[in-house]
DNA sequence: GCGCGCTATTGATCTCGATCAAGGTTGTCG
DNA sequence: CGACAACCTTGATCGAGATCAATAGCGCGC
């Protein structure tokens, strides 16, 4: 496994994911237990069951979090985008499997120290609640599209979901044209949203051929009007602004 | 909405979903926050949107969590069984509608009261995200459900995971001959599990015809061979015991 | 008891997405 | 360059579950 390990004083980490509230000695502390790993894409971070001794933020790349039946079904449960959180307190063995769909780049955290870290910081704490609690609201919205959305609804959702999150990071408006690379096979796709890979390749085709996206090779899209995609998504397009 | 509201010393939330390590003085001052509301079945308890002023832990009854489509497709996302946990901190409006799916009764607590308990409270804030990490895994669990199970392997999922949560609360094995009350009709079963209130119906007769459970009445099931169910909802049969 | 509303069952038919199958594209490595 | 592998697209057909429709049981109030 092709596993990189460095130190590193100036984590992006810091700033997102765990730490926008800490404090310069508690950054330190944070310092003496951090490590970073390198994965290709395609890589396995870590199977289902596999005893797991890290908690982890993804620095860069991206990651899913996976479930197969004996027969070979298989759901992604997740995806793991730049600054998600991998890994929970007091389990000490992988309850998904975590594969690099992407090159990734995890800032990892021994658990042991991390959890007493945890346990002394309360504010990290909170900040893990309310993470947990994002990543509860994103599993439940996508339990509607698994249930209930139509196949081209819920290609347009992960087109909206993908390009927003994108977007985000780059800090870019999401109106207007709007690019990016997908970063998942057709299948990943399939597996993701409880489709085939053909089924996902063909709604594909007949959203490019209406002109609702246009391809430039097979990975990157282009969304020429996001408010049209949007209103293939099925959902409200207000963009659940509630109160 | 027939709202009963009463104090009592003696909540079950104690013993089971907060405060397993509460100590008698953090007891005392949660009781001063604490009042108890009983719906019917059928009634709701928040819509989503709602501005909801309280937490609250079930004491007895089981409601959903909800979440429906302008065209008035719905999917349930999540249901609350006694000593289950609704509402987060921060949160000030609800985010799914809230239905009694029989008579049920809450222990809530205020918010802001309650937050500023769990801020200087630690193992209630670690005990949240421990409640909050189970929730997660069961909805990346139903995600597996909805997406990639048959509507046989969806019903006899959902028959072992009431049965084994009911006999659980009674403090019963989950082998030999298991018999309880479906909480849900034909219709709330679809919209937890992705199908129609007819395919329902078929495949709960078909596993009558087979054998594998028993009717009594419309709602009682009764499950001669808890195993030999189990084999027919996909899952490892081992009850995911991992390590 | 009778009629009404609600819930559940069962049948007939249709349809969306799965499955089976055949190419096409792209990239890599000798 | 050519061969191979991985990934993607498209077509033909099938089938599980949706949809439409009729009927049946089951309280509940009058």
């Amino acid at each position: 496994m092709t596993t990189a390990i460095k130190r590193c004083g100036e984590c992006p980490i810091r700033h997102r994911a765990l730490c926008a509230r800490c404090e310069p000695p508690e950054l330190e502390e944070l310092d003496t237990m951090k490590f970073y790993r390198s994965f290709e894409a395609g890589q396995t971070v870590v199977w289902a069951g596999d005893r797991m001794d890290f908690m982890a933020s993804v620095v860069s790349g991206i990651a899913s979090l996976s479930q197969t039946m004996e027969d070979g079904r298989t759901q992604i449960v997740g995806l793991l985008l730049p600054s998600d959180f991998l890994g929970r307190p007091g389990r000490e063995f992988a309850t998904y499997d975590v594969t690099a769909t992407t090159d990734l780049v995890m800032c990892c955290f021994r658990r042991k120290p991390f959890e007493a870290f945890m346990a002394r910081t309360p504010h990290l704490a909170n900040r893990m609640l309310e993470m947990t609690l994002d990543e509860l609201d994103a599993a439940r919205e996508w339990m509607l599209l698994l249930g209930r959305k139509t196949a081209r609804e819920k290609i347009a959702s992960l087109f909206v979901i993908i390009g927003r999150r994108d977007a985000a990071l780059k800090l870019k408006e999401t109106d207007g044209e709007l690019a990016f690379d997908l970063p998942l096979t057709r299948e990943a796709m399939a597996d993701y949203l409880g489709l085939t890979l053909e089924t996902v390749s063909r709604q594909i085709s007949a959203l490019k051929r209406e002109g609702l996206i246009r391809l430039e090779g097979k990975r990157r899209i282009v969304i020429p009007d996001f408010q049209a995609l949007m209103a293939e998504t099925g959902d409200d397009c207000d963009g659940g602004i509630i109160g």
